[in-house]
DNA sequence: TTGAAAGCGCTAACAT
DNA sequence: ATGTTAGCGCTTTCAA
């Protein structure tokens, strides 16, 4: 039953108009009189009219497309920042076309050519953890499209990029654990070469300079993966030690999960003789008992501010000094590293 | 630092060549000597010629683009169907164009308009929770433009619509427990105009009747939102009746928690006392003690379904007869509901 | 205030 | 095997 397409030309001819009559008065052309645009529109009605954004958009050299890439949309965090993306690209009157590059480089290349491919208008992305070369990139920016990293950014001097102060996170944690008088904290890491990971880690390393504590090499585990069975494993390790932790810092949330319940099942007291912390913050960390700390990573403002920096590299194509926002995190204290409750 | 966009005629004038003979060259046309191609593809790279999908959607009169709408990108379950959306379509050689109607009818029938205009193939939508009319579905069905529906729907004789079998899903729940030795089943309910929460009810009320059950109101609780804290209201409600239920099913994971929250406070036992079903299998139900028995939804599955749905749709253009796919539901059972351990 | 006409980049008849 | 040409639906000069 599918209605013919109305186009502009179907107005015009119904009307007896001209074509460039009709454009300017769908879109409101201060030229036109108000009995033309109000006939105009009631016709348009009419003939269930839709524009087509894809002849205007070809014809004006701009789609209104913005294109997000994704190493992956499920978990929390990305679909939350997906959230803020696509709220505030909505609002400034942008559609969002959304690919996950599922962690692979080749992926990734692919989905930005298909996005340019697509006249996107800007590109948003969050790097794959296989991507090691950033040539793909450059050639986005060769062709004038403005390119803005959330989250996992490549550490180049021309990336515009929202991130959050991970640094800064992991740095109070340690902060936290200290003041919860622990002094041997040990750290689940990530793998190094994701800036987040790199600059976690990095954060711990000072706060533990910061507080006089040693950095001692054994109480560094580096996580095979993010799941809850290497939270368990690095848990298992440090036991193991002659000096156990007397607190563990994981750079994710599951692993610590892992943690926690290899330490409930060999009846140590968390957080009394270990205490735990997470990063992410991620809906289950107040569901599980003791309800995990961690560090809030600010899912949604970083999308929107990911389209800010993007409307704003939009506006001025002239060359433009990258910028890098840094979002404050927030360290959620709960009863997994919360030893004096008074 | 921008290039000047390369274009088919660019590659035409460089080469001497028509631009038929260079469009047709680089979709691989059978009457092009290999030697052109050859030519034509050496420029193309040289130029750094990226292909206008815009133009070639406008030619061709369609865009390659799938339309999807979901009511907000956050929990699980949604972005886990768009994890599957995203790389069936993709697969297909189809362009996501995602949005999110915020459960507001208002923003959803605006999303329409916007992905009609965009020119999108097709749109798949899971519908808000505050849609009661259906006029701006019938109008992208009128336009010829396939709909799909996944998870909420409205029972129209047109809906073509992937969903997964929750009455099946609550029957198989109330089973469960009734073999664990449960004869008071309580049950929270969802907003009563979805789909998804009638059936999940309707599965409820015709397990007890086999099983020999008696439907009491007092044992049914409307849940004034998903969140916890409405869990643990129904929860504390149960407990006031003079015959508390020995069982609540949740028909979602969430308000579960609440009221598993509330019995531990409380020093009841569960599963021995009270046992306990939440609906959705939500990734933190193994991450709580006891494990939250839950059902499985197949977000994934039901996203990858939807799209061959629509692209059934999409070939045959005739009449189609509407289409339900009913995907199986999986119960998970976990510790809140087994008693039975050996 | 309106109309005529060109052209965005591409594809597909229809030539040759 | 290649070229010529028209046109998808729209916007935008330029002209009236």
């Amino acid at each position: 039953m599918a209605n013919k397409q109305a186009s502009i030309t179907t107005i015009a001819t119904h009307l007896g108009l001209a074509v460039s009559t009709v454009s300017r008065a769908l879109s409101d052309h201060a030229n036109i009189r108000e009995d033309t645009k109000e006939r105009v529109r009631q016709m348009a009605i009419k003939l269930n009219y839709q524009p087509n954004h894809l002849a205007a958009g070809l014809r004006k050299g701009h789609s209104g497309i913005l294109g997000v890439v994704v190493p992956h949309i499920s978990g929390y965090f990305f679909p939350t920042v997906m959230h803020g993306i696509e709220k505030m690209a909505s609002k400034a009157g942008f559609h969002v076309m959304l690919c996950q590059s599922n962690e692979d480089v080749k992926q990734e290349r692919a989905n930005l050519k298909m996005l340019m491919n697509a006249q996107v208008e800007g590109i948003l992305i969050s790097m794959s953890s296989t991507t090691h070369d950033y040539q793909h990139f450059e050639k986005v920016q060769n062709k004038g499209i403005p390119l803005v990293f959330f989250d996992r950014m490549p550490d180049l001097p021309t990336t515009n990029a929202v991130v959050l102060d991970d640094h800064q996170g992991a740095f109070g944690v340690v902060k936290h654990l200290v003041e919860q008088g622990c002094k041997r904290i040990a750290f689940f890491s990530g793998p190094q070469h994701l800036n987040i990971n790199k600059n976690r880690f990095e954060g711990y390393v000072d706060a533990l300079e910061s507080f006089g504590l040693l950095l001692d090499p054994e109480l560094v585990f580096q996580l095979p993966n993010l799941s809850k069975a290497a939270g368990a494993e690095g848990m298992n390790q440090f036991l193991q030690l002659d000096s156990p932790p007397d607190a563990v810092f994981s750079s994710y949330d599951m692993p610590a999960v892992g943690a926690l319940e290899v330490l409930q099942e060999r009846n140590i007291r968390v957080p009394q003789d270990i205490a735990l912390s997470g990063f992410s913050n991620e809906p289950f960390t107040t569901l599980i008992s003791p309800r995990l700390t961690s560090v809030e990573q600010r899912g949604e403002l970083m999308g929107e501010a990911a389209v800010r920096l993007f409307l704003q590299m939009h506006k001025r194509t002239d060359n433009y000094s990258p910028q890098r926002i840094m979002l404050k995190p927030q360290i959620e204290v709960r009863g997994s590293s919360l030893r004096n409750l008074l």
